[in-house]
DNA sequence: AGTTTAACCTAACACTGTTAGATTAAACTA
DNA sequence: TAGTTTAATCTAACAGTGTTAGGTTAAACT
């Protein structure tokens, strides 16, 4: 009714078609985010958002780098483990917050400013930590991971209570361990402190 | 030419629907395994498979099974930290040799019998530990996490060097180290090594 | 006034997972 | 042996997917 009439509107934006997909990722889950329907919203047809991205996986990337700017830069003057541990934390939450973010981030390789500086950044709190040079990245990397895979699990366990999952028909292996839900706050924590931990023994170990 | 004539051929098995795509997973990857590629090798018509799965997810949970069935069992009597890190390590090379066995893996909930099966040994190991109860779980867990996740991002390191990777147009940010391809085999054993120093300090302070 | 180019369009290609309903042939049952 | 059931496959179609080629429009530049 109220909307711009026929032609008399403005070209889109990278921004604006990022900005989409991120509603979009949010609204209905990765699984149903496609170019059609991102171009929908936009008033616009599929194949013109080839004219912006050259195809889905770049568009991708920028959907990360939007991800990614939520999470806070740490402070390199403060002290690194404190630091570190508060980036986590607050890492999970922005991924937790927007849904499937953790496997687009997954799929998609580090490209963009935002992202690589936060890389960057989590490398130097390692650095001040006292860790040996060539361990820097390691750390910096499994740690990423560590964050990224959890929520994706954490994800996947959400979705586990909604659907019913039958236990395979034939010999059944009774669990080690009650399989409901647990409180995934803790495991996380838990996680968080086996890994700062061991990152500690890395330092006074080596040399 | 020395095909079976048409109509004079067995009924496929699940077991042959289940070993063809992994054959199928192996030589092209995740991306081009579809239900008609599957069916074609078997010489049927891809509807025909949802007489034996109910879709695509339960022929995916016997792949993963099949998967699962390479790695090698620990042995619950020997010395704990030695036999996780054997399965870790054993563990990261079957996934290494099947192409995206480990994207499979994730996207996969361990339902199957030898897939609870080696969980549940591994949970042992960490009984085993002297861990407490409740951090059993969480500590299984977290090192099956890790391998996963770490084999993917390895397939993803490999494909990286394929493809040429542009870096972003825009402001460009310089690395905090070289990008230039890590000893992945050296990258693992950095996170395993953490991972099994945080676990035993677990072990020490939760008393 | 003529040309270029940014930004969209339509139409199509070659796929995808999945379902409904028909068909064949072998196995049971009367 | 005739009739029925059921295992295993088929064809045809639906409703999507990412992507490309090539055409159109309107604004900007020469």
């Amino acid at each position: 009714m109220s909307q711009p009439n026929q032609d008399d509107r403005q070209p889109v934006t990278k921004s604006q078609i990022t900005h989409t997909a991120l509603d979009l990722l949010e609204e209905e889950g990765i699984k149903k985010l496609s170019i059609r329907k991102i171009a929908d919203r936009l008033d616009i047809k599929g194949a013109s958002l080839y004219w912006h991205f050259k195809n889905k996986r770049q568009l991708m990337e920028f959907v990360s780098e939007e991800i990614c700017k939520k999470v806070a830069l740490p402070d390199p003057a403060s002290d690194w483990e404190k630091e570190l541990v508060k980036l986590a934390t607050n890492y999970r939450h922005v991924l937790l917050h927007t849904r499937d973010s953790a496997v687009v981030l997954v799929e998609t390789p580090p490209t963009t400013p935002y992202r690589l500086e936060l890389i960057e950044k989590v490398s130097e709190l390692f650095k001040q930590s006292g860790m040996e040079k060539e361990d820097v990245f390691s750390a910096s990397w499994m740690l990423d991971n560590y964050i990224t895979s959890f929520v994706i699990e954490e994800y996947r366990y959400a979705q586990l209570s909604d659907e019913e999952v039958e236990p395979h028909p034939s010999d059944e292996v009774d669990l080690p361990f009650d399989f409901s839900l647990p409180n995934m706050d803790n495991e996380f924590q838990f996680g968080l402190e086996v890994l700062m931990a061991g990152f500690k023994s890395k330092i006074r170990n080596e040399n």
